[in-house]
Order: C-alpha cells, then sequence, then structure tokens
DNA sequence: GATTAAAAAGACCGATCGGTCGGTCTTATT
DNA sequence: AATAAGACCGACCGATCGGTCTTTTTAATC
C-alpha cells in the first residue's frame, strides 16, 4: 500500500499551522487570530493556509477541534488513569490545574479565550466551542455519578458538583494572568480538596493537601 | 455662579459615549471595540472622539472607570445595605447574580469580557483592569474578614474563602452565554448558598434555598 | 455684534484585515 | 516523457482599523 507523500506534506503542515494557531489564539483569542500573523508564527505563507481551509472560519473550528485534543491528552486522559470514584473526580481538577501551572500554552487557557470571544457570535464555531464544553461538563457529570454510585462521593445533584468544579477550576486563568499565580493555584486545589473531602465517605483517598 | 453650556454639552455626550461604550465593549470586548462601531452606536461622528480622549488606550482605560462605577451602583451598594457579617457576604454574591440575571449589559460583563482581552497585554489598560479586580477582591476579603470577627462565619482563611465566592459567581457568565441560563444562575447561588451555610454559626441569617 | 474657544463633523491617511488570483514546485499517474 | 493534481507562494484587492487635519457649529466673552 503506497501512500502519497503529497498529501503526507499537506497534513503534516496542518498540524504544525493548528499547533501554532492553538498557542497563538490562548494569547489573543480565537478572533484576534489573524492570517498574517500566524503565516509569520508558522513560517508559511498567507496564502497557502486557503489550500487547507476555504476561510477563517472553517480553520477557527479546526483549532477548536485541536486544542480540544489537547485538552484530552493532558487532561482527560491522564484523569481517566486514575481509579474510578473520587480519586478520579480529584484527578480531572489537578490535571487541569497541573496544565496550568506548566503553563503549556502562552496564554494560560485556550477555551477561556476563545469562549470569551465567540459566547455572543452565533454561527459553526461557537457550536464547535458549545461541544466541547458540553462534552466537558458532560465528563465530569459521569465521572462524579459513577463516584457517587460506588459510594465515594455523597451528592444528589453530580450537576451542581460538576459547576462548582468547573467553577473553581476556570477561576485559576484570569486569577493567574491577572493577579498572583501561586495562591489562585493553591486555592483552586484546596476549594475542590475540602469540597471532595467534605463529601467523600472516605476522605483518606484523597491527598493530605 | 455660571456654568459653561459648552462644557456641560461635552461632559454629557462623553458621559453617553461612556455608558455605549460598556454595553458594546461588553459583548466584543475592549479590544473589539472600535471607533468605528462606537461612533454608530454612539450617533456621533468618529473624529469626535478624539475631543475626548487622545487615542483609543485613554478612551478604554475611562469605560473600565465607568463599569467600574457601575459594578459599584448596581452590586457593591446594595450590598453592603445589608448588615455587616454573613447576610453582607451573601448579599455580594446575590446582587452580582442579579445583575447577570437582569441582562443589565448585553454581553453578560464587562470584566469578564475585557479580562479576557488584556490579561496578556501589558500597560495602562491591564493596569487600570488589574486595579479593578484587586478592588473587588479586596472587598470580599475585608467583607468575610468582618464576618469572621463578628462570629457570623467560621474560616481561618477569607482569601480562599473570597477565591471560592468569586469562582462560582464568575462561572456564571461563560455558563449562561454558552450552555444554559437558569440553571448556572441556580447552581451558582445553591454552592454558595450551602458553603456560607456549612461556615456559618448562624446559617439562619440567610435564605432558605 | 464681533471675537474667541470648545464640541463636533468630514475628508482623508497608512496599516492591516480577510480573501483572490496567477503561477511555481513537487509528486503521483499514465 | 507527458499529464494531472496537491502544496505553496507573491502580488494584489476592497474594507476597516486607529488616527490626523481642516472645517463647521455652538456657546461664552468682550
Amino acid at each position: 500500500m503506497m501512500v502519497d507523500g503529497r498529501l503526507v506534506r499537506g497534513r503534516r503542515s496542518r498540524e504544525a499551522i493548528l499547533e501554532t494557531a492553538v498557542a497563538l489564539a490562548s494569547v489573543d483569542g480565537l478572533e484576534g487570530l489573524t492570517f498574517g500573523r500566524l503565516a509569520v508564527a508558522a513560517g508559511v505563507s498567507k496564502s497557502g493556509f486557503f489550500t487547507h481551509w476555504p476561510d477563517k472560519e472553517h480553520l477557527q473550528v479546526d483549532v477548536i477541534g485541536r486544542a480540544a485534543r489537547q485538552w484530552v491528552d493532558l487532561i482527560v486522559s491522564p484523569a481517566l488513569g486514575e481509579p474510578a470514584g473520587v480519586r478520579r473526580v480529584w484527578g480531572l481538577h489537578e490535571w487541569r490545574l497541573r496544565f496550568y501551572a506548566e503553563e503549556v500554552l502562552p496564554g494560560g487557557c485556550f477555551f477561556h479565550t476563545a469562549e470569551c470571544d465567540f459566547d455572543d457570535r452565533p454561527g459553526p464555531v461557537r457550536d464547535r466551542l458549545l461541544e466541547a464544553k458540553r462534552s466537558w461538563m458532560g465528563l465530569l457529570v459521569s465521572v462524579i455519578t459513577a463516584a457517587a454510585e460506588s459510594g465515594e462521593l455523597t451528592t444528589d445533584d453530580p450537576e451542581l458538583l460538576a459547576f462548582e468544579i468547573d467553577a473553581l477550576g476556570g477561576a485559576v486563568v484570569p486569577h493567574t494572568r491577572l493577579l498572583d499565580r501561586e495562591p489562585a493555584l493553591r486555592r483552586s486545589r484546596a476549594a475542590v480538596l475540602q469540597r471532595l473531602k467534605s463529601l467523600s465517605p472516605v476522605p483518606e483517598l484523597l491527598p493530605e493537601e
């Protein structure tokens, strides 16, 4: 079976462009992402983009997809490596904080910036962001529900707890970017940890502090 | 004592422009705010802006000031009308939620959008946003501390609790803009309420639910 | 009523935006 | 070897950006 070298080359540069775009967009937003600056950052010509995407909107949608894959790879998958139950719930939060702490993206969080850009702009881009957020919130709820069913977590409203954890995780972004760095991470960690411990009959499964 | 009608006219249109700008910026961000669209929205000419502000940056700083005044008028001041203690802490959160629920601004929250735009862009605009955020967080901490000292709240880390309340309040914005509206408001309310009740020796001071 | 100054408007400028067009280079097919 | 197709580029387009310059309107002062 032969592979087409032209297509391989195309896919490679396509991926490289998307990776650069996620990093750029985490700083300047998905709308602040321009062909001109992306071309310079990725080391390609401006017009070359239109080989891969018909217009900016399609590029933006693909950039979201790339960012979502990164979120899964660096946060969701590692967390799912934890044993089901309260530790897996905690894992989702902890890996998210690690993602922020290690400054994987120069802008802190792609989705924070992108959602802010497009929350009032209907269209395919917003729809894709909505899908990503629904997926993340749905994962939180299902992991929490599983923990509750296994008896490791006492809650009658998994969606409320999911909202709390997401809120405490998401607030780290503006706090670290604008105010002090370590305190925000420390407080977010402490807040979720104490909350989970207060809801769990087996708090010793969670880290000391 | 005579007043100069020309200056009065200037101040009036200046205020009108700022008010329009806060609403526009709550949707498109402080950077997405352009002279052209602001001129159309405010019903003035583009070049007229430069009578009041030397450049866009100075306008942005003033827009932040106007938004901060609105935040104080509609959230801080009403909350400070509550008796000191746990009820005043709760008031800060409740009035904030009311602000979001009533859709005072078309974009939901000016500061959420503005901070997102400028958290990676050093300069006077970012400094002004930082000042506003510090002021808000400082207020939360001081009101919480006062409640703790009066014995209505049991906490040894007011800054942690302030972070929690701010996070649960701020998360409402992306959730309401992107996902469902009422559930986000309901959950944010429930989360802070249960948290304050769990920390208070006098939970009966707070609303039932 | 003439002069002066603030407010506001109109025409315009260089830069950058998203996007098009014609063409080159590379690689697979025949 | 000839042809076709995908990847990629430089030049360019109309629109909009922040901002300047000049002029007109409005209102106070003399």
